[in-house]
DNA sequence: GAAATGACAGATAACAATAATTGTCATTCA
DNA sequence: TGAATGACAATTATTGTTATCTGTCATTTC
């Protein structure tokens, strides 16, 4: 028994706290219910099942990144500017979370190889962000004309090395990393841009 | 005791014949050797280990391709039609084994996550033939100044999708495939181009 | 004597038996 | 009465055992 009532939002910390401590692999809901001195059918009160408990896990760390992304787009400047600083926020963004919360992003990762809802969630709402800067940019007459939506596609596309924890095994170096991902970034801008 | 001299050549196809039918997980140096009708110290005579074995097969494999690409490439054309021809020949290569030939598909996804120098000197192979390209273009005022190696490693990291067997799990529908990969390639090359 | 063999030790994989976990639900508790 | 529990069946992971494979090399074969 626990003095305060069990709601889901201490449920979910609870399980970042073991996924952290075990690694996805190793993480159980038992490990949850036993940190939150419950018992697991507690847990199963709140979450339909193992895989709910970690997409909420995951949800939460992904509104971040989306809040940051949102944040600075900064609508002030213009299209290139805005989708260069888009890009590399939510480049920077993945590349620390596997860097500093290795075990996390491993879940994050398992999450993404499972076709997990939450992530593809994710990628729209990034792919949308694109979107609406391209569909800007070609109203201003600063990007050439094009379907906004094909687009958008591409360029996720061609900067998938950079944000896809497909390849975070080759997000050791940095240095060389954002030379890299600034090479493609500013190929891919130029090929957008209007002549 | 086999008829035959055993050469290094019939042991890489009797790999492949293996490989092919029982994939990269069952596949053994005894099955190979059986298949000869040898010991499998015999085999060990003209390979040092079973991955050298698997590396001889993807080479082989891997040099068709190359030698592909060097063909599909015609230097009579311009550069931005060249590497557009080399790009899309490199795609369709790998699409086509990853669909019709999938256990050895599978061996090459092995040794690429394994670090295998074999493949890392096909992708080296694939950064020059772009290099090459994309030098010409700018010398001939086609392309944007710039440096060539730096470019040619960002057109063939905004392209990974396409060709990264890392990817292969993405390569099933053919017709939005195709169109993705176009719509990057038409990106990439306005990046490229000269204004 | 060059090529092939097969016995061998160490490493790896397959297997079966056992233990733990997942998810459900009738019962208990406050 | 609504939240929490823990017994339960089904699934999944772990363990210890056995079998197979890898790579070497002294011996054999032609």
């Amino acid at each position: 028994m626990r003095p305060e009532p069990l709601d889901a939002e201490s449920i979910v910390s609870a399980t970042e706290e073991v996924l952290r401590r075990h690694g996805p692999e190793k993480a159980t809901v038992l490990d949850v219910a036993r940190l939150l001195g419950v018992s697991h059918g507690s847990v199963y009160r709140h979450f339909p099942s193992k895989a709910a408990l970690r997409e909420a896990v995951i949800r939460r760390w992904l509104d971040e990144v989306e809040a940051l992304a949102t944040a600075a787009r900064g609508d002030d400047s213009a299209p290139p500017e805005r989708l260069r600083r888009l890009l590399t926020t939510v480049f920077a963004a993945k590349w620390a979370k596997a860097k500093d919360d290795p075990e996390l992003f491993a879940t994050f990762q398992k999450l993404v190889a499972g076709y997990s809802t939450v992530c593809s969630a994710h990628t729209a709402f990034v792919l949308e962000q694109i979107r609406a800067i391209v569909a800007d940019g070609i109203d201003e007459g600063e990007f050439a004309a094009g379907e906004p939506e094909t687009l958008a596609r591409a360029v996720l596309d061609a900067t998938c090395r950079f944000h896809d924890p497909l390849y975070a095994a080759d997000w050791r170096a940095t240095a060389e990393l954002e030379a890299q991902a600034e090479a493609v970034v500013s190929l891919v801008l130029h090929g957008l841009c209007a002549r």
